[in-house]
DNA sequence: CGCGTCCTTGAACCGCGTCAAGCCAGGTGG
DNA sequence: CCACCTGGCTTGACGCGGTTCAAGGACGCG
C-alpha cells in the first residue's frame, strides 16, 4: 500500500479537490490519506467498523457481499470519483467487502474529518448527496431486473454493467478480466450457467471468447437480448 | 388531493422543518406544497418528467417498477420522513412509480425550491445525504437475498420488510393489508407460491391467517427462516 | 514442462412458474 | 338481514429452467 499526498494526486475524479476549498485540500493532504491498492486487494472488509468513507481516485473496484454461507454476491462496481463505504451513524460495521479488481488508487477519509468536510464544504455534502442519488436510483433498477430476469438475460445484463462500468480496449475486449465465477456472482448463478450462455452467445454472434478474454462483438444484439428492458433506463 | 400548508403540518418527520431556517420554512409554506393522497393512489408515475422530490410527512407508501411486460416489483417501502424520487440531473424522468398504501400526506418540493434549498441550508443537504447514504446501504444488502435466496426466504423476508416498514397492530396483525399479489411483487415470485408458503408458515406456528389479515405469531422463528441472514443486517 | 486454477460439458434431479379449476370473504343491493 | 357477485385466495398437476454433481480439458504461470 503505497501512500501519496493529495497535492500529488492529479486525477481529475477528485472529490475533494473537485468540491472544497483549496485550505481544506491541504487539510486532508496532511493527513495523507491516498492509497494505492493492488489487484485482488481487500479494500473494506465486512464486519469490520466504519471509520470513515473511501473515494476511489483511479481504479476499479468491485463492492460484494458475503454472510455466512459464503457465497457471494457483487452488488456494484465503482471506478473513478465513486464512494465506497456509507457514511453510518454512531458505531457501524461495514455489510459489504470491497476489492481492487486492478490496482487502484484510493482516497481513505475518516469519520471526523469527513464530519468537518461536511459542516464546512456544502459544495462537497452536495456532490456526496447526488452521487448517492444516483447510485440508488441505478441500484432500484437493478433489483426488479435481478428479481425478474431469466439466466440468460441475467448475464447479458452483467456483461453489459462490466462493459459500462469498466469498459473495452482496443480489440473490443472486457478491460478487466472476470471469472466465470465473478460473472456468476454478479448475475445471480452459477458459473456453469455462465459457461453454457457464453457458448450459446458465441454462436448467436454477440461475443466472441479470445483465450479467457471476452469479446463483445454486437453490442447492440446483447442489450435486445433484454426483452423487457425498462424504457428509462440509461445505457451507456 | 387536499392541500394543507406548512405551517399546518405539524408531524415531527417534515424534512424542511427540521433542517431548514424559518424562513425558509415560508417559502415552502407560501408554495402551498403539501398534499393528502388517498389509499391507492398513484404520487409518482413511472416514466413521467422529473419536476421535483416528494417527502413523505405521514403516510405508507410503495415504490414499484413496471416495465414493458407489466409485471411489476416492488422496489422499497416509504414511510414517515422518508423521500420519494431522487434528485436528478437536467431532463430526467422517474424510472420508478409510487402508490400510497393509506391515506398520506406527502409534500412535493419541485427543482428549483429544491436548489435553493439545498443551496442556502446545508444541513438539509446534510440530512438529504445521509437519508439516500442509509437507503443505499439498505438495498445493497437487499440485492443479494433476492440474488440467493429460495422462495420460502424471501417471502420470509418478505414479511419481516413489511412489518419492520408498517409495523403491526395490537393483535400482532400487519398493519397494512398487502394482497398475496402485492407480497409476490416484492419477493419477485407467483401469487401461488406466496400462499403455499403461508400455509406451510402457519402449520409450523410462525403466522396465523385470521380472514385477509396475517398475524405475526412467532418474529424469531420468521428471522430464523432466513439461514444466511447477514450478521451485519440490522433488523428491528 | 508440469502443475494449479479455471473452464467446459454432460446427466440427473428438483424447485418453482404456469395453467386450470374451485373456493371463500366481504361488499352491494334488494 | 340475507343472497348474490366479484375479486382475491387456494389447491393440484405438470413441465421447464436452472442447480448440482461429476469428470475431463485447456490455459497460463513458474
Amino acid at each position: 500500500m503505497n501512500k501519496i499526498s493529495c497535492k500529488e494526486c492529479k486525477t481529475k475524479n477528485c472529490f475533494i479537490q473537485q468540491f472544497c476549498s483549496s485550505d481544506w485540500i491541504d487539510v486532508v493532504d496532511q493527513k495523507k490519506y491516498y492509497t494505492v491498492y493492488k489487484q485482488g486487494q481487500n479494500i473494506i472488509h465486512e464486519g469490520a467498523p466504519v471509520l470513515g468513507i473511501y473515494f476511489v481516485q483511479d481504479g476499479k473496484v468491485k463492492v460484494l457481499s458475503n454472510g455466512i454461507t459464503g457465497r457471494q454476491q457483487i452488488v456494484r462496481f465503482a471506478n473513478n470519483g465513486h464512494i465506497l463505504g456509507h457514511k453510518g451513524i454512531g458505531n457501524d460495521i461495514y455489510p459489504i467487502s470491497a476489492v481492487a479488481m486492478e490496482d487502484s488508487q484510493i482516497c481513505f477519509v475518516e469519520n471526523n474529518t469527513l464530519h468537518d468536510l461536511f459542516m464546512n464544504n456544502p459544495q462537497f455534502t452536495y456532490g456526496v448527496m447526488m452521487f448517492y442519488s444516483r447510485e440508488l436510483r441505478k441500484i432500484e433498477e437493478r433489483i426488479k431486473n435481478i428479481a425478474q430476469m431469466n439466466i440468460r438475460e441475467k448475464i447479458a445484463e452483467t456483461l453489459l454493467l462490466i462493459n459500462e462500468n469498466f469498459g473495452v480496449n482496443a480489440n473490443n475486449e472486457l478491460n478487466v478480466h472476470f471469472t466465470r465465477e465473478d460473472i456468476a456472482a454478479v448475475a445471480g448463478t452459477t458459473s456453469e450457467q455462465v459457461v453454457r450462455q457464453f457458448t450459446d452467445f458465441e454462436e448467436e454472434g454477440l461475443i466472441a471468447k479470445k483465450g479467457r478474454k471476452i469479446e463483445i462483438i454486437n453490442l447492440d444484439k446483447l442489450k435486445k437480448v433484454i426483452k423487457d428492458l425498462n424504457p428509462h433506463t440509461i445505457r451507456a
